[in-house]
DNA sequence: CGACAAGTTGATGTTACTCAAAAGTGGTGG
DNA sequence: CCACCACTTTTGAGTAACATCAACTTGTCG
């Protein structure tokens, strides 16, 4: 549905987003590569890593979406932070690990082993990538913690899909402002602490004031002046204007 | 005011909560206690750390709190992750890490630098420790996107309050249901993502209903059994029965 | 075509916010 | 010891945002 040869083209993708975060020497990539070669599927809804279970390797998630989700005893449901191609899972620096919450599959998705580095050295390769991939998911766990404490519905979802747009681009997985999205309302609200009835009225209210279109399995950022205006969206690449003098 | 003697101790109980995540050497320990015998003090709501700002050093947080904070445009804020004595300040496993967030002092606040381990092992001694502290900040931050997310006022101000008596009973400062507790109910807001009168009615309809009392910057549980099942707060150490079948 | 999931709509309820002011608290200096 | 200040906590009244409950409609897939 998304393109031409559906087989190959997304390992590459996934790869990619692993790779722009730092120099990764070429038998480091052919590892990636041949780790990707035999990802294995796992299909929509399925858990993939059990909160409390040890982790016994690391994975890199090839395609599909997935999430960290949380269930509290009454059935509500948070969703933590969502998974994209390119995204490491279980990725840890101390000895045994486990994992601090359910990852389950939000779509199917492909996932193969993530490659130790043959050389453990620091500030190279692919010990970097890793490295500065988490350092990344970290920010991005800050500014949902942002989101779900000081933004409104509507500056929620915008913030949000803004976010999701830039990274899926960052992947080569459309652009930041028509990328797929194969997620329902009720995830969206998982995700921002809302309702699913509110998010469809929410985002029928940005549909209707020319912010956006979510049709057929995809994300049209329509005005992106004023999307990100909407939602305090901080710039990327941009100098933090953030002095507060005395 | 909170004991007899107000130099050394604060130091080790600090140091004990880092100490306990892994067994630390005899000789790191020494430079732990040498770098925390030159802290510096820095006054409250002074900038520690401003975002996007090149980290010079990792920190150790000897006393006092701290929190990452964030500021919207229009004076909103959002406190990310507040800081208790032993934690560790931008502490990164990549090359030429930046403060993902501004960190600012909520109290008088001592710190000494982040001695480097002298042995590069992992899996042992102050490398671990690191580790370990930084996994369970992460913990600590998931843990904080489910309050926002899906907790009401109450259950979000209980669930904090029991997650800041376990944090500060680990480093020696007061018992789970007894601790010092030096925060204004504004930034119980801002951490929790409500208003100050809003935080401040929901905390007097628990102190009659016989939850609770915070009184001379010191919070009582005084129900913990009550409070832990108002706020569904995980158990310490208990076995995670998550398990949905199918 | 039928069944099931997802999206949409309406009516109503509740939680939490806003604005504004009063009362309590602690520190400082005369 | 008191007066004063700044800050924090408390109270009240009105409002806005979001949730809840319950249909109904649309879309999708076998």
């Amino acid at each position: 549905m998304n393109g031409p040869a559906p087989t190959s083209p997304e390992t590459s993708f996934a790869l990619r987003r692993l790779i722009s975060f730092a120099p990764v020497e070429a038998d480091e990539q052919v590892l990636l590569q041949r780790a990707a070669g035999s990802a294995r599927a796992i299909p929509a809804r399925r858990e993939i890593l059990s909160q409390g279970a040890p982790i016994r390797q690391p994975l890199i998630l090839i395609d599909g979406w997935a999430c960290h989700a949380h269930m509290l005893s009454d059935g509500r449901r948070q969703i933590l932070h969502v998974l994209l191609p390119g995204d490491v899972l279980g990725m840890s620096s101390h000895s045994d690990p486990t994992a601090p919450t359910t990852i389950i599959a939000l779509s199917n998705v492909l996932l193969c082993p993530a490659p130790a580095p043959p050389v453990q050295q620091a500030e190279h390769g692919l010990t970097e990538a890793y490295a500065r991939s988490r350092a990344q998911d970290e920010i991005y766990l800050l500014r949902h913690i942002i989101r779900l404490g000081r933004l409104s519905a509507p500056e929620r979802i915008m913030d949000w899909l803004l976010e999701i747009g830039e990274r899926l681009a960052f992947a080569g997985l459309g652009t930041p402002d028509l990328f797929p999205f194969p997620v329902t309302q009720e995830v969206i609200a998982d995700i921002l602490g809302l309702t699913s009835v509110h998010v469809n009225r929410t985002i029928q209210s940005m549909r209707r004031e020319g912010y956006l279109q979510i049709k057929g399995g995809t994300v049209s950022i329509l005005d992106r002046e004023r999307c990100v205006r909407l939602a305090e969206y901080p710039q990327i690449a941009s100098a933090a204007p953030t002095g507060i003098s005395r």
